[in-house]
DNA sequence: GTCTATAGGAAGATAGAC
DNA sequence: GTCTATCTTCCTATAGAC
């Protein structure tokens, strides 16, 4: 046949990944994947001992690489720490692109509702204004940064009062776009 | 009675709200919001067209504000654009916590699956060492902002090479860690 | 190994009693 | 206005034929 039992495995979990990763992990169904693969939800079944079995066995790689990468960490104290974590960190997201799109896409999926309309524009806007409206990468890169920094921090619990949080985050953001206050 | 209709419908929103943002919107049922609110599924039913209606009551003044922003910022030439984006963006986000936990947390939502399984713990000793394992809270922040920063880069559309990207990254998260490279 | 058929349940939404 | 009961649809997962 054209297609072993491994070679089918591995075509089901590059299908679902895809999938995953446009659509979230709950607003795709055994059918759109067995539809996409072209067999039935049975078959799925067959290989994989569920849906969450797919999705597993689509994070580990990912998890391990970040459980090697705590490891690694834990041995470095304070300053010397910093450097191998932002490298680590960067490689790791580079590295499983896919992986970590499966997580942050769910909001791309909430973004298509229709009580966000006009959201994603807008936000390709503010990316533009945040760099200062010009073509330079480095620029656009600082500012997307910025847009994905913000919403994390602002709905994190941290030992700031609002006002004092407002403040840190707009001078760091600032910091981050190279434009300083540089006010008294 | 004990509550008015609009009193009813304002509680009905708080509710929702709150679940939303603790297990997603998809991950919320009409079930689970009539159970807290006290009431049955067809009394939400009564006073709204359906969830995505509930969603959209919930959402829109955070929409509204952002095209109030978007509007703004237009009218911004270069430059001039950055400081307001950025101050607009931070108010924005610190206003709306609780909307912009309704987008994000469906990540959340996705970390307890049992694939993930201690990946929150990790991320928080990640955090612990971009901030140099300092208990400065502005260091906390722009780690915090790294964390946040780094995935929404990596997964977005950038007019970089991969090991162009990877430099980049760095340089900026790095920079916005206040650990700039001062190697040759 | 893969299929069809179906069980079994949960979701959103509706109908009609009170 | 709010309820109970029900409808429809969609989901995951299983059973058994081929």
């Amino acid at each position: 046949m054209a297609r072993n039992s491994s070679g089918f495995r591995r075509e089901i979990l590059e299908v679902a990944s895809r999938l995953f990763a446009v659509t979230g992990f709950k607003g795709t169904s055994l059918q759109d994947i067995a539809g996409e693969v072209g067999c039935s939800k049975a078959a799925l079944l067959y290989h994989f001992d569920g849906k969450d079995a797919i999705l597993t066995e689509l994070l580990t790689p990912a998890v391990e690489a970040l459980a090697e990468l705590d490891v690694r960490l834990a041995g470095l104290d304070g300053d010397t720490a910093v450097r191998p974590a932002v490298e680590g960190f960067v490689d790791l997201v580079l590295r499983f692109r896919r992986e970590v799109k499966i997580l942050y896409d769910e909001i791309p999926e909430m973004l298509r509702h229709p009580a966000l309309a006009g959201v994603l524009e807008m936000s390709d806007r503010l990316v533009d204004a945040l760099a200062g409206r010009t073509a330079d990468p480095e620029a656009h890169v600082a500012a997307l940064m910025v847009l994905g920094a913000v919403p994390v921090v602002g709905t994190q619990p941290v030992p700031l009062g609002d006002d004092e949080l407002r403040a840190v985050l707009v001078r760091r953001a600032l910091h981050t776009l190279d434009h300083d206050d540089t006010r008294p």
